[in-house]
DNA sequence: AGCAAAGCGGATAGGCCGTTCCACTTCGGT
DNA sequence: ACCGAAGTGGAACGGCCTATCCGCTTTGCT
């Protein structure tokens, strides 16, 4: 009874059931390979590529995940958890407009450590269900922690829960900028919007310094080449 | 002697030294199809492209325009005119603050209006002469302005040109995500980064309403299918 | 009008990507 | 240990891109 009919423990993904041992194995390592290559070039990276990191044929990537969508979906669901997670903890603070600066800075870091993950904040993909699932549940207590935080009177009236996705796109557009040569950006962006957000009088970390102009002239540089 | 050692009209892309009619009339349709294509694609256009839309042989495109960045520096050297007489006028007006958010609104709007302007915005080219001498010369307007407004006590103090480019990127991230479905993200983002600026009792224009939702929605699940 | 040079674009070669097929290997239950 | 089924990766397409070559057309000067 113990090992019947073994519930799904995978969360979510397409429904394939029980790969063998070797295959899983297989699908760990694409995994593998796919989170390391999207954190830090973005989700435009070819399928081939990422058979060709994780030392699998094409053939096998594209048995495993039909396609991209598929892809994308099975890689970022658990980063999606900590998102969702990273709500909740915002909720369990005492003082929600507390929580809610620290929900903007983590998930904005969150963006700043994987930029493949910073354009999942910013779009959307009706067929991927588990990521989709955590992505409304963590939307929820996002609506729950505005309205909280708007009754301590220290977030302003007008902000609206679309701020946010304003804002997850403005940063996923700075990431992708300044990640390689001018890592501490999207620190003055998230602490100028802050500013914006907060109503007058309402307490506020330090603002962050500006970048270097140097390293942000770097990170300019480094687009054009492309 | 009217028109000899014509000084060379052509303000500032590679030498060209006087092409002959036809070759000026097919110089002109790839650059306004190159303008078209990058207004409403974004920079990353294929070169094929823009020979097929302009309607000539890819061969007549890498004769004129040796390099994908050759053609941009052509392309966008008189948007990145409208860019510094935007900052000149910006300078005129009698109230530097008043000026400064002026400036911000309309170099956004410009953004909106062209991505491949927004993109190239945020990036520099270092061997596009005539770009860079333009942007150059709107920057260094640019350092008056934020002297000026800072001096009215509107502008904060802890405004840097650098705040300038990080907004440049932001922007040009939502722009990328939302031109199609959204088209009036930006402005909010830009009415709280105008908030952000501005120091405490400073005149701001009224805020932007946030995006439709369900507009925001369709810009997020258009980015999905690349 | 006629000619040399300037310019044209189709053709070709090479690279990368995604997709599909199929002979071979490995797993896992008996 | 064996054997059927599940899984593998190389190979073979077709598409799209860049770069370069070369025979033909157009231009502009005389």
């Amino acid at each position: 009874m113990s090992t019947t009919a073994e519930p799904d423990p995978s969360d979510g993904a397409q429904p394939r059931g029980e790969l063998r041992a070797d295959a899983e194995r297989n699908r760990e390592r694409i995994l593998a390979a796919a989170r390391r290559l999207y954190a830090d070039q973005g989700l435009d990276v070819s399928m081939a590529c990422v058979a060709r990191e994780a030392g699998v044929g094409k053939a096998t990537l594209s048995r495993r995940f039909a396609t991209r969508e598929e892809l994308i979906n099975a890689v970022f669901t658990d980063r999606m958890d900590a998102y969702a997670a990273t709500t909740a903890e915002a909720l369990a603070d005492p003082d929600p407009w507390r929580g809610f600066v620290g929900f903007i800075r983590s998930v904005c870091a969150m963006q700043a450590a994987d930029r493949g993950f910073a354009a999942v904040l910013a779009m959307t993909f009706p067929a991927a269900k588990a990521l989709e699932a955590r992505r409304a549940e963590a939307y929820h207590g996002f609506l729950e922690l505005i309205s909280r935080a708007k009754a301590t009177g220290n977030l302003r009236a007008d902000f609206t829960a679309e701020d946010l996705i304003v804002l997850l796109m403005a940063n996923a557009g700075v990431v992708a900028a300044t990640a390689d040569s001018a890592p501490g950006a999207w620190r003055r962006l998230v602490g100028q919007m802050l500013r914006a957000y907060a109503a007058p009088g309402a307490d506020l970390p330090p603002m962050e310094p500006s970048p270097e102009p140097t390293a942000l002239y770097r990170a300019m540089v480094r687009l054009g080449r492309t």
